[in-house]
DNA sequence: AAATTGATTGACAGACCAGTCAGTCGCGTG
DNA sequence: CACGCGACTGACTGGTCTGTCAATCAATTT
């Protein structure tokens, strides 16, 4: 029944206090679990901490989400469904071509909303955890496949395209494992590069599958 | 691996009892410590639930290993130090051929000993943690730039020689991240491939990498 | 202004866990 | 045989964490 919408920011505030209030505050708290899973890992995040990191009290995470466990359910399902959002838009506004397509979900999944060091860190404090808690595997499980789909429907146009020849499922593969392998670098390793140089990681590897279309880049300009 | 020690061998007890008993204890507690870090995760391994895998105390884990965070130290150092050994003992036996050598890196990442359900799930486990403490990322850190020099080295052979004209920590990292991803895909995704599968895929990074060495498989041998 | 409703707090309870310790067991030695 | 010593056990402790709850606060509504 609320429907007024000055768009004034403060006003903003003076929407439905109530219901709003609510969304507000899941989202801050889920924001706040992700900073303390990046910066303590996960067997380490206390529902204490990600409320003092919110700035509230630990008793409202439990008004909010019930218990820890449906906390965390409900942060990897953000996370999924943000990444999911991020590469499903960069494609629909990538055009026809599955060349640019290809190109434009590289480009996705290194994009600066996504590819966050907090974020990384959760991501991989999750998968951890994940293989032995099949509830959390469902929750990327769907988002991968999903993927994955899409990205053999574009290796297979390419491949059909360009006479490469190639195992398209394989070479589908390939490209994942290199696209969240340099991803995942970028947490893990000793001596971190760039998002940049993970990027062009990815690139490259897009260029040996398909020469034709990604013409082999000499490093220049 | 080449003692796995069977247990249960009269012959094994006549050895000299306290200090070999004390190593024969140690191997068993990580062994059961992978076990449980598999069934449970990071966050829910227990001193308890290790001993009671081992079949023994919780008390005779502290005996051996003092705290709970050094028996997971020794626990990552043992898989890293497992990891290093074979791929360098299958290194060494690959002659100097630097496609033989390729060959073997893959053949050896993906062997029943090291590529086991259990020891995948505990990698995934420490990784994830990892990020979080620097303690850890030490321990396969190393481990991680000793494996990248040596590819490297490869690749930088296999360059030259087929006259490729790539850039050669790039396409190493390429291969690298198609093996460890394969690998971790063993583990992660929700409809699992074969280990089998896994390699191949990994050759055939290899051979969209170096063709004119690794000549676009159709299945050889 | 009083009442209502939902958000928020913090003290508290119950459970669990790492680590301690006093004591037991088993084997080799004097 | 008795003694010693290292491996081993399990009850216990102190601390921490999740989840509960009664009281409080803020914003509407009556």
């Amino acid at each position: 029944m609320p429907d007024p919408a000055p768009p004034d920011q403060a006003a903003a505030d003076s929407r439905p206090p109530r219901t709003r209030s609510r969304e507000v505050r899941r989202s801050q708290l889920i924001e706040a679990t992700i900073e303390t899973m990046a910066a303590r890992g996960f067997a380490r995040t206390t529902l204490t901490e990600v409320a003092r990191m919110a700035g509230l009290s630990h008793g409202l995470v439990l008004f909010h989400f019930e218990t820890k466990e449906k906390l965390l359910a409900e942060t990897l399902a953000y996370l999924a469904e943000e990444y999911r959002r991020n590469w499903q838009d960069a494609l629909a506004a990538a055009g026809d071509e599955p060349a640019a397509q290809l190109a434009a979900l590289i480009e996705a999944d290194f994009a600066p909303g996504i590819c966050t060091p907090a974020r990384l860190a959760a991501w991989c404090a999750f998968w951890g955890e994940a293989q032995s808690r099949p509830m959390y595997q469902e929750s990327y499980g769907d988002k991968d496949e999903e993927y994955i789909r899409a990205l053999e429907a574009i290796c297979a146009r390419l491949n059909e395209a360009g006479g490469y020849g190639h195992d398209v499922p394989r070479i589908a593969r390939i490209l994942r494992l290199t696209i969240e392998g340099a991803w995942l670098d970028l947490m893990t390793m000793a001596r971190p590069y760039t998002v940049s140089e993970a990027r062009d990681t990815a690139r490259a590897a897009a260029g040996l599958c398909f020469p034709r279309h990604f013409p082999v880049g000499r490093r220049s300009g």
